[in-house]
DNA sequence: GTCTATAAGTCGATAGAC
DNA sequence: GTCTATCGACTTATAGAC
C-alpha cells in the first residue's frame, strides 16, 4: 500500500515532466511508462487511465491555488497586504511544484468531463474551470479593493490584472532556467516589478 | 495558382485556430478537413503535411518579429523610445494575427527538425529558435541602454525583462476575449503599465 | 481538385501467464 | 506487480478513379 502509493506518486511526477515537454496529447503512455523503466501495461496497476494521470495532477494543485487566496483574503491584513501576500503565494506555489505548475497554463483543455460510459470519473474540466474562475474573482476583489483604499492608482483593472497574473504563469518557465535564485529575492523583486508601478506616490 | 493560393491560406488559417484550441498533436488531419467541409485526402493537393502547415504559419511569423525589432533598433530613435515602440510592435502583430501568434508561447516545441528521409524539408525548429534568440537578444540590448542612458531605474534585468515579454506573449489570449478594445488604447495602457513603473521619477 | 479506399503505423487499454 | 501479446480505434499520408 505504502509502496503502492510512492509508485504512484513516481509516475505522476514523470508524467508532468512529459506532459510539460511535449503535450498532453503527444505523450504516450509508452514514453511515461520508458521514464519509469516499465512496460506501458504495468502503468495500470497503478493508474487507471491516462486522462486519470493529467486530473491526479491538476486537480489538486488547482485546490492548492484557491486554499492559499481563500486564507488571504480572510485574514486581517490590509488589501495592499493581500495582494503582496497572493503573489508572493503564487511564487511559493511554482517554485515547490514547477513541473505541474508548466501545465496550468494550457495543458488543462485536455481535462475530460464525466463519459457516459464510466460514470465514475469526476467532472473535472468543470471543476478546474470553477476554481479557475472562483480565483480570479477573489484576486479582482483583493486588487479593486486596494484601488479604492488608495494604495494603487486608478488603473485599467482588467488590463493590469491580466498583466499580473501573465507574469506569474510564465513563472514556471524563467524558474525552470533559474532554479538557483533566491526565493526570496525573487519574491520581492516581483511584487515590486508588479505592483511597484501601480502604488500611489 | 491565384485561387490555389487562397485555399492554401484559408487551411493555414482555420489550423492556426484548430491548433490553439487544442493543440498541434489534438488536432487530426479530419477536423482540419472538418473546417475546410472536404475530405482530409484533399488537403494533401495544398499542403505537403501536418507539419508543414504549422512551419507555414510559425515561420513567417516569427520572420515577422524579428524585422520590426530590427527596423526599431536601426531607427535614430532614443533607447527609451525604442522600448516603447518594440511593445507597440508587439500589440500590433498579435491584432493582425491573434491566431497565429497564441501558437507562439507553446506550439513551436513541435516543428521538426529536417529528416533523413526528406532532405527537402527545412530545419524549422533551428531557424525558429534563431529567431527567437536573436529577438531577445536585441531586446535585451535596448532594455540595458534604457538604463545606461538613464531613462530606467537599475533592476533586475533578467526578472524585469522576464515579466513583461509574459505579458506580451500572453495578450494574444486576454485580445481573444476583448476584441473590441481600441488598439492605441491598447498599446498606451501596456506601456504605461510594463515600463512606467520602471522609470525614474 | 475532390473523392473513395486503404496502407502502414501508433494510440490507449485489456487479458492472462507468471 | 510486471510481463507478453493483442485488440480495435485512430493517425498521417498515398494511390488512383472521376
Amino acid at each position: 500500500m505504502q509502496k503502492n502509493k510512492s509508485r504512484r506518486v513516481e509516475i505522476l511526477e514523470k508524467s508532468a515532466i512529459l506532459f510539460h515537454k511535449k503535450g498532453y496529447s503527444a505523450t504516450s503512455m509508452r514514453d511515461i511508462a520508458k521514464a519509469m523503466n516499465m512496460e506501458s501495461a504495468s502503468l495500470y496497476n497503478h493508474i487507471k487511465s491516462k486522462q486519470e494521470i493529467l486530473q491526479a495532477i491538476l486537480l489538486p494543485l488547482a485546490h492548492r491555488y484557491t486554499k492559499g487566496i481563500e486564507e488571504i483574503v480572510n485574514s486581517p491584513l490590509t488589501s495592499i497586504q493581500q495582494l503582496e501576500r497572493i503573489i508572493a503565494d503564487q511564487v511559493r506555489i511554482t517554485i515547490e511544484n514547477t513541473d505541474s505548475v508548466s501545465l496550468i497554463p494550457n495543458e488543462w483543455v485536455h481535462l475530460k468531463n464525466k463519459s457516459e460510459k464510466d460514470k465514475s470519473e469526476k467532472d473535472a474540466l468543470k471543476e478546474f474551470l470553477q476554481l479557475r474562475n472562483f480565483y480570479e474573482k477573489e484576486f479582482k476583489t483583493v486588487f479593486k479593493k486596494c484601488i479604492k483604499d488608495g494604495y494603487l492608482r486608478k488603473v485599467n483593472v482588467d488590463i493590469a490584472i491580466f498583466s499580473i497574473l501573465s507574469t506569474l504563469r510564465w513563472l514556471y518557465s524563467w524558474y525552470s532556467k533559474n532554479r538557483n535564485i533566491n526565493s526570496l529575492v525573487l519574491e520581492t523583486e516581483l511584487i515590486n516589478n508588479l505592483i511597484g508601478g501601480l502604488k500611489k506616490t
